[in-house]
DNA sequence: GACAGAAACGAACGTTCGTTCTATAAAGTC
DNA sequence: GACTTTATAGAACGAACGTTCGTTTCTGTC
């Protein structure tokens, strides 16, 4: 691997940090340039404009994600446990790997919902692939009988990213640190909602 | 009221539809002025400062917000009906004062969690007031005799907040016009859970 | 170690940014 | 209608913006 990939992945790390407090629409080239000690010019050149700076920024932060989030959960049994790992992960993945300003995703989902473009595709296309990964992970559970088989997969997924979203959004404003149990608890009162056995509450 | 004023509120009104779909940190004196077809100076001379201006639109965007969600629930009979009325409303509140891209405070807390300053404290101040009249709203509920005593009030205002929040990005990035109907689907599901009179589901 | 290609730099371009002034026009007061 | 206050316009500011260019410095290969 040539040294220029090496810089620009050092760059993209710094831009998904800096991205995650400024969002990606907050990025400039010569503050990323400052950030990383390199001349603007010289930063600029790995991508050519701003704009692909901003969609590689999404591309590696979509990386990171599925590295954090999804990958080390595939270590846990499929099903519910399975499941209920991506949430625990999703819930703290941004203080993990020390984005002080929360998911960079999340925040250009509201940055860019209002503006026609690449980014907004871009944007647009890895939250859905997000939200499908998910409902394949709730179908799973459905397959190995951990719920029932009439689960309405979507409607799940649709709420289990609602309650992430919540958890969130009161950890990173209100710096609430109850708002991850928060989540949990809500999860598992939906889990055992369709679960198979209906265990006591 | 001398015409100050009522200037002021149309910069303002303007303000916030183009805050909707580039955001508050997104607005510049410059567009604001091309928008309301005035000068950068005449503009500016109304705020004194672009925070001030960022500031005076998160206020104008909260005042709306109560015009348009809260004070139309209040016509509904007190406890389910106006939490409901409250829900419903706060899905549609954007599209109905056409707003294009979608609720700005809901954007702001993103774009400000990361920056510690005046305006996330605004917004900031902001969520937390409407958090707390949601948890009222539901703690009515538990008086009126709808839910039952036992309640967690601030764990279902939480949760109602993550549905509302998963609704609004459904159909803002997705356009999913399904968006509305699953997350009222959510909240009966929800409500049901802790309703006093166990209705069938 | 010479050479070719890639990578980074520094300077400059034209714009736009937020902000400050001074001057003109409008609105409110008596 | 004159006078004072308030509102708006216009010109200009230094700084930062994204981008281009030509030059210099590294890197990997023979």
């Amino acid at each position: 691997m040539g040294k220029g990939e090496e810089t620009r992945q050092a760059i993209l790390d710094s831009a998904v940090a800096l991205a995650s407090q400024v969002g990606i629409s907050g990025l400039s080239v010569g503050s990323l340039a400052e950030r990383t000690g390199m001349s603007k010019s010289g930063l600029f050149a790995h991508f050519g404009s701003k704009e692909e700076m901003q969609l590689a920024v999404v591309r590696a932060t979509q990386e990171l994600f599925l590295d954090t989030v999804m990958r080390p959960a595939l270590r846990e049994k499929r099903g519910l446990p399975r499941l209920r790992a991506i949430v625990a992960n999703w819930l703290v993945w941004a203080r993990r790997i020390r984005l002080p300003g929360g998911c960079p995703l999340a925040a250009a989902a509201h940055e860019f919902d209002g503006q026609p473009g690449p980014l907004r595709d871009e944007v647009s296309h890895a939250l859905g692939l997000w939200r499908r990964a998910l409902a394949e992970a709730v179908g799973k559970c459905v397959e190995a009988g951990d719920l029932r088989p009439d689960t309405p997969v979507d409607q799940v997924a649709f709420e289990i990213n609602g309650l992430v979203l919540a958890s969130l959004q009161d950890s990173q404003l209100f710096q609430d640190p109850e708002s991850e149990r928060r989540a949990m608890t809500a999860f598992d009162r939906l889990m055992s909602h369709y679960a198979l056995n209906p265990a006591k509450e």
